[in-house]
DNA sequence: ATTAAGAGTACGAACATTTGTTCGGCAAAT
DNA sequence: ATTTGCCGAACAAATGTTCGTACTCTTAAT
């Protein structure tokens, strides 16, 4: 059974990457990117951010750049092309990470819960204003990227739901609506972007250790009953 | 220094509500909505929730509901007045909300937490695609009503800081970054609409069980050491 | 009983903007 | 001589909204 689902885990994630490496084009541009392109997609994601994709016109971005909008498309293929590279690329952080979590078999179900806040603390603070879009824009993707998006989406819940689920029939965990502790950990990382993050001058590290003591603690068993 | 504050929050929350009062014009039509209206209302929430306020025209609004574009303009005076209303009413939901758990001096800062936990579901679970445009949508509204909203929210979450201030300095909760605790149960709680309410069937006082005990028994103090 | 008034609801046509994008050309660098 | 970056002009489509009109009810005066 156990194998079973790890099988069908794999299948199902390498099915999602090929669609992504497709849709993406990774093959043909690896990571060669010109200064000015980097710029753009830059620009774009704290646009993206402070207006929203939909609100944000190609005006908007070539103003923000000191450019014409018909200059931007020198450099890219279109609007939608800066949405798919900020959400695909969290995307593969996001699950490379949770493959690096999942490598650790020693590891309690705690220790990996942990592993995968400090995860989100760390993508957060990488780029906020991209992971933000991430969160928020990913939605006004044109099919087939939505689906493709939306399947890698699914298959990181489900990894993370796993560990919690593992967690729970180990006895670290409380017995409570696994969906409950799954979403409630996901969202309670996510206020990063929501308090500007210019103001709160908190560290990396005291964030994450009153994070994960916020929800830790809460999930952890502490009583020394065995029922 | 606690009269001067509470003095200046009232008259602030004072000043925030007749502006709010004489943007929606409450009282020139109190509550005396036609049932096309109202309707008109409920399916333009669903469409801003699934495609986004910007991304959602009065062409698809008016397909959505079997008119033609201009007919909406009989019922409504513009798309910006949907979403302020929808805005608007779920703030004040929340303010009526933090008002009464305020207005229970005797309660401890952790029973005041866990009403405000509760209302959080209520209003959730009361008209969750209102909800989730409120969340989502609200900066899409003009000067000066945006302002207007932002000067309300700020007043929530400042009155919510309040109360676990008061409770860590009542040694009621653990000593960590009070913004961290707020935001973390604020967005917490958020997770409500973004998983798709019709699938996971879960009782609401099952789901309001899970939550406080997860984010409770993180904050609550339960170690018996009097340091 | 007939008429008039008025509110509520819906429509077609059209409007001025704004949207994403394309194309041909121009200048500088390689 | 080819690439690279930028531009002006323009396009087709979509945008929110207005206007004049017309149909259907209810209510009230004739």
């Amino acid at each position: 059974m156990s194998k079973y689902r790890f099988a069908r885990g794999l299948c199902q994630q390498s099915a999602i990457f090929v669609l992504y490496r497709i849709a993406m084009k990774r093959e043909e541009a690896p990571h060669t990117m010109t200064p000015r392109k980097e710029e753009i997609f830059k620009v774009a994601a704290r646009l993206f951010q402070e207006k929203g994709y939909s609100a944000t016109s190609m005006r908007d971005l070539a103003r923000a750049l000191g450019l014409k909008p018909s200059s931007l498309y020198s450099h890219i293929g279109g609007k939608e092309e800066i949405l798919r590279k900020i959400c695909f690329d969290n995307a593969e952080r996001f699950l490379d990470g949770i493959s690096q979590v999942e490598a650790m078999p020693q590891a309690s179900a705690a220790a990996q819960v942990r592993a995968l806040i400090k995860l989100h603390i760390e993508v957060a603070l990488h780029d906020i204003t991209s992971l933000t879009v991430f969160n928020d824009e990913w939605r006004h993707m044109s099919e087939p990227w939505l689906s493709a998006f939306r399947a890698m989406r699914r298959d990181y819940e489900r990894r993370f739901l796993r560990i919690i689920e593992q967690g729970i029939a180990q006895g670290a965990f409380k017995p409570l609506n696994p969906h409950t502790i799954l979403y409630t950990i996901l969202n309670a990382v996510r206020w990063l972007h929501y308090s500007h993050p210019k103001k709160r001058a908190i560290s990396p590290k005291q964030l994450e250790d009153d994070l994960v003591t916020l929800l830790m603690e809460g999930l952890l068993h502490t009583t020394t009953s065995t029922s």
